[in-house]
DNA sequence: GAGGTAAGAGAAAACCTTTTCCCAACCAAG
DNA sequence: CTTGGTTGGGAAAAGGTTTTCTCTTACCTC
């Protein structure tokens, strides 16, 4: 082998504008101008020179762009939701958003780790991140980073945010209220609930609003059932549901689909009708768990998608410099209806 | 309100080298010989210089340096597995690789659209990205652009490449071959195979891995079942298996969690015992299918973090200039035991 | 004390683009 | 012929950092 500690790349230099402009025969200053559609000159110069830039294939360096106008066109999204169930549809809201703005998205999972965090929270400033979203798996607890003081404008979606921030979050009362309005209408009368474990705030909401949703629909009340996030959980509440010897429910609106999907199992176990005898409720909207129950299961859906939209919207005109006021927005869910809970008495 | 078309930004403005080296009371260059360890001066002014920069909380802005050393530290991960299943595991271990190196990772999804998907590149190549990793959702599958000669690195993970292209790419067939192994040690005898449809190359790969592993033990050969990767099909393929003349499986291998899934409630509905009667392996280890089947399921795990890890480190080397033989790497999988087998006959 | 060397530090170029300011040339009007 | 205005285009600074080169001192040796 000849010098080989000179390594030889097989990657052509990016062309400049200065390559542009010389072979144009112009300055660099003009050649800029006539690629902006800034300054003055005559319509054929300005032509030839894009000509020459689109023959040679010029791309303007982000990078010497970005110093230049103190804009990167990059944010950062930060997460510690290693499955992504949450924070993808986030994502791609996030970015559809951000796209047409040529804006870009560096994904960061900090897992629970303050010190990743703090890494990952460095190398994206340093770069000079237009700003940060972040978000988490659930809605009630911090990343395990302060994100307070941090020079550029941040939004949490889908987490807790400190006090004074702009945050996105779905509006879980509202979505409780959707189910058991739901059932309401199709004249369920005995309605339980059956969720997740207490330490979850969303837990609380939600039960909160199935009893409010309950006592304006004049149905009889019924204490919400709190457990684990579980199907194993779910098989377990319809014992205790339908062994005691109290009025058997008519349907179940359940705190996410697996526990759902608990729920119909057993009952399908029990000889119960979904929904013949029962109708079922999950939340979340988790495509792949909602699809396989059967019957096919009715869902609450957070839209976070549409939530990520909205936090990319926002962002992008806080950097703009525009303000945003600080506090919660609360984004409604929406039923997403299949065949757990039958259909409407008259058509 | 006082004018407010200039709007007075919160955001205070970084300190640059410059700040520093005022301060410090030297040149810049002198301020950026100190905090990078170059040059010669005296260790106090070194340290005086460094301590300057402490107290002002100097970051070094990314942008300045990448547009000097031709590097952005930066690469780019393209998907278009929406739900993040494949690809979040191989962001993981990606990022895992590159945040020691200081290097952060833009997320693109391009669904399946050439034109989100050529609009992605371009934003990442005008940031000069050093380096693009591509991903999908199935390994036959291009993604909807073309990334050959694009001036920078890319390496394929879990996807097929152009041909003379860097991938890595599990190794199914090690995969089946793993599970039928482990069935054999177990004294299973009459291994079925039930799996996704002859649309997928992964499919027959896998197939022929269990052809060849049946014969290499001896064991009664039996046709594999291809259908859909549901739940619905592995029901449905329990009743092929078991309701015709012939003898009945005492093991079945399934062609992904959810199939495996529908096999194992199918079993039970039958009043067969798992791992009792028969014996269950799923692929894929989703987890959250895996951990929620009764029994909890025994599933070849691809190691998609593993994977990620390694694309990302042969990323690195490659942008540093190092060549990397092209050709298609596979990786092993690993079989992860539940409860969905039985145990070895002794302890 | 002369000549040489090494140390310490700064000036300037480079990376690439944008933008402000300026200059030269041309034209028309007085 | 002068004045004033317009038009086409370039020079230069800015953005923040790194690196090479150069310069000035101080020190050492004979």
């Amino acid at each position: 082998m000849a010098s080989d500690d000179q390594p030889v790349s097989v990657f052509p230099k990016p062309v400049t504008l200065r390559d542009v402009a010389a072979q144009a025969g112009v300055s660099v200053a003009t050649a800029s101008k006539a690629l902006n559609d800034q300054g003055r000159m005559t319509a054929e110069t300005r032509e030839r020179i894009r000509e020459t830039a689109r023959s040679l294939g010029f791309r303007p360096n982000s990078l010497a762009q970005s110093l230049l106008r103190r804009r990167s066109f990059t944010v950062g999204l930060l997460t510690n939701d290693t499955y992504g169930r949450f924070s993808l549809p986030l994502m791609s809201g996030i970015s559809d958003a951000l796209v047409d703005a040529g804006v870009s998205v560096f994904l960061c999972n900090v897992e629970e780790d303050p010190r990743l965090g703090q890494l990952h929270v460095e190398a994206m400033l340093d770069k000079r991140v237009d700003g940060i979203i972040a978000t988490g798996k659930r809605i009630d607890r911090h990343l395990p980073i302060d994100l307070a003081n941090l020079r550029i404008p941040v939004i949490y979606a889908f987490t807790q945010p400190d006090p004074d921030a702009v945050a996105f979050v779905s509006d879980d009362a509202g979505g409780a209220r959707l189910a058991v309005e739901h059932f309401c209408r199709l004249g369920r009368k005995r309605i339980a609930h059956v969720t997740g474990p207490a330490s979850f705030a969303v837990v609380h909401e939600r039960a909160q609003a199935y009893r409010a949703a309950l006592i304006e629909n004049g149905l009889p009340m019924s204490e919400p059932l709190l457990g684990a996030w579980s199907e194993a959980w779910g098989h377990e509440a319809v014992t205790i549901l339908f062994d005691d010897g109290e009025e058997k429910p008519d349907a179940v609106f359940c705190g996410n689909d697996q526990i759902a999907r608990g729920v119909i199992d057993a009952l399908r176990e029990r000889g119960l009708s979904v929904p013949g005898d029962v109708g079922v409720i999950g939340f979340d909207n988790w495509e792949i768990v909602a699809e396989a129950t059967r019957p096919p299961l009715t869902s609450v859906d957070m839209n976070l998608t549409a939530l990520g939209r909205e936090a990319g919207l926002t962002l992008l005109s806080l950097v703009g410099g525009k303000s945003a006021a600080p506090g919660i927005r609360k984004l409604p869910c929406r039923l997403v209806v299949r065949q757990s809970c039958g259909r409407l008495p008259d058509g």
